[in-house]
DNA sequence: ACATAATGTGTAAACGTTTACACACGGAAG
DNA sequence: CTTCCGTGTGTAAACGTTTACACATTATGT
């Protein structure tokens, strides 16, 4: 080494790196292939400098002369040099990762959010380790600990209002921040991403009252969670508003967001209008594309056209655009969750002390003309 | 802190962890509430012992006392301690994390198959960092670097046969093993879970030949990749097995996945059937449950029924359950997927020298009685 | 009784970075 | 001709684990 090191010194640094190739930082034989990782030792020792140095270029800070920042720069495109960030994040007590902790789920919403998520983060430098659970599974406590483990900056949480409040203070005690989007808990020092679900209902109600509908059907789901409560809430009040009142026959509760669900509970309106001698709404109201899946299904069986016979409206537009037909939806800008989330977050991670912070985003109808006019 | 440590020993455990709370380990005041992180040195000196016995205690090694034993578990317990993987990581060259690179799809199939990545990765003390790119974006390069950078173990591609061979010869060249998943690149040193997607088609549209249908059309992507050319060639073997001749008017390339493709697809297959004399399909095979939707738009505007107009099947079955009305499918089986991925990939990382393996998954067909029998 | 093995424990050197500090050199200001 | 500041560079001590090694102590076999 002695000997490459001069060689390097006195400028033969091709020849050099190919003695580091075969010599210095052999690793492993993996079928017959030389194999190749570079510290920042090996840096330096290339370029004939300390491994300061090298620091001070690749992290742009300090003096560097112009005559090495070159050599450096040079050495470290020809080996595609890459620090290795375990080293520096043992270091700085920092990991550059957040941890993203959801629940899995057959539905869109969640992988577009993720997405947002993903993308926001590595625009700022960050990696995201995704932790996802089943529904009572359990498996949060556990999965906790890894991140605690895994030194993350910061966590978020989507869609998990159900999460144990206990294993979110043990992160937070832990000095994580941690953001918590769509499904939220109110918990100390946690922030916020909420959505307007009370006004995206009545908007979307408000859009069939304004076609003339009067008897308006809503297949929700039975839940302790806020987000179907504001749902039924804003179908109330908009039903309210316009002097129509509210029949309980036109309402039905799913016990889980699923097409047969849906279908279901239309089906149970439609024989429980019967029983009561009621019409049969013109209009639904689903608090979920999935279940309006499962109205379209109802119709298809019954013959009926959307929207000649029944109006339509689903929600979080995951699946309208592909059904058959195409059905109108209140969206939730997805992309806004995510990036607002990320956004949160780095402001905590980054200046520790703040206020909590709770960000609400409105939903917004995409109209495919499936409330017909009265 | 002296102090302190002779009470440990003294045996005044539960009033020395106050202790500890309220003074060792104070790293940060968040609104209000002391935070406290242990460390294996605090450990340590709780239990009067030194780092190395906490350490054979934790990783139950090398000889321990069972009265040492037993306090050490104790304080662990209490204090709720989550060893530092950052640190270990870097003294064991291993960080536990694999990367998963993946293109983000609007298709629960690709949800799906994360979704049992991470899990598997999980039950075997693994985590998963996930890339999602975009077609044609370039993100993989940087992306690459920052796997690199947090020495992932292993990576595992998901469905992204277009990636930059190139990229993959630097992850491989820095000794990270590589499986790929669903649409894969021959490359040395790369295993590869591949889905028998001739097979797939063959045997879909086998099942409609079963039930008397002659006049098949075929609604596929123009692609270049290997699993659509395997498609469409399952689809011909199928039509050619049973002598039936291969009418190209029967068969439509969209550009890409997208209901919108879908139908318009069809609408061709419809237009050039007039112009060319021919009768139009009994059943239609589409590539993607995707494509299968824009073929129901189609028949929902035309009126007609399925599967008394029409039969259909599906690929991937991610939407069809959901459809009106819910149709068949050939499912691929995403578990089997990402379990696989795993394993071939975990037997890379923990013993390195291994033939390239090649694991094929077979479709199934998932029947909702939507081809007619003639 | 003595050698040897089994058990139990602590010390200290890594792992690959970051960064405070020290030092050296030159030029400008007094 | 000092003094001081702006540059440029290297040294070495962290960061929190893991683990080889050394050293005790006790048990076992002869």
């Amino acid at each position: 080494m002695n000997k490459s090191y001069s060689l390097a010194e006195s400028g033969c640094i091709d020849f050099f790196l190919i003695v580091c190739y075969l010599y210095v930082n052999v690793n492993t034989l993996i079928g017959g292939w030389i194999v190749a990782t570079y510290k920042m030792k090996d840096i330096a020792q290339m370029a004939g400098v300390s491994i300061a140095t090298v620091s001070r270029v690749i992290h742009q800070n300090g003096y560097v002369s112009v005559e090495n920042r070159e050599k450096i720069e040079k050495i470290l495109e020809e080996t595609g040099f890459v620090p290795n960030r375990i080293a520096s994040g043992l270091k700085k007590s920092k990991s550059r990762l957040i941890g993203h902790m959801t629940l899995f789920n057959q539905n869109m919403l969640y992988e577009k959010i993720s997405e947002a998520i993903n993308r926001e983060a590595s625009e700022n430098g960050y990696h995201v380790l995704t932790m996802t659970s089943h529904r009572g599974s359990g498996e949060e406590k556990n999965q906790v600990d890894q991140l605690i483990g895994q030194q993350v900056d910061g966590v978020i949480i989507t869609s998990n209002g159900s999460i144990d409040p206990g294993l979110v203070s043990k992160m937070t005690g832990a000095g994580i921040p941690i953001v918590m989007v769509e499904r939220c808990l109110k918990l100390k020092g946690v922030d916020r991403i909420l959505v307007d679900d009370r006004q995206g209902a009545y908007g979307a109600v408000k859009h069939m009252i304004d076609q003339g509908h009067r008897k308006i059907g809503f297949i929700g789901i039975q839940s302790q969670h806020e987000v179907e409560r504001l749902r039924l809430l804003g179908y109330k009040c908009a039903l309210e508003e316009a002097g129509v009142t509210i029949q309980d026959t036109y309402i039905s509760y799913s016990q889980t967001y699923n097409v047969g669900q849906g279908k279901a509970g239309i089906e149970d309106i439609y024989n429980r209008c019967s029983e009561d001698g009621l019409n049969f709404p013109t209009a639904f109201f689903a608090t979920s594309d999935v279940l309006a899946a499962g109205i379209l299904q109802f119709c298809y069986e019954k013959q009926l056209r959307i929207p000649e016979d029944i109006s339509i409206i689903g929600y979080d537009d995951t699946l309208s655009l592909m059904m058959a037909p195409p059905i109108s939806s209140m969206a939730l800008p997805e992309e806004e969750i995510g990036v607002q989330g990320v956004r949160l977050l780095k402001r905590r991670m980054e200046n520790k002390v703040l206020e909590v912070e709770e960000v609400v985003v409105e939903p917004y109808l995409v109209d495919r003309q499936t409330v017909k006019k009265l």
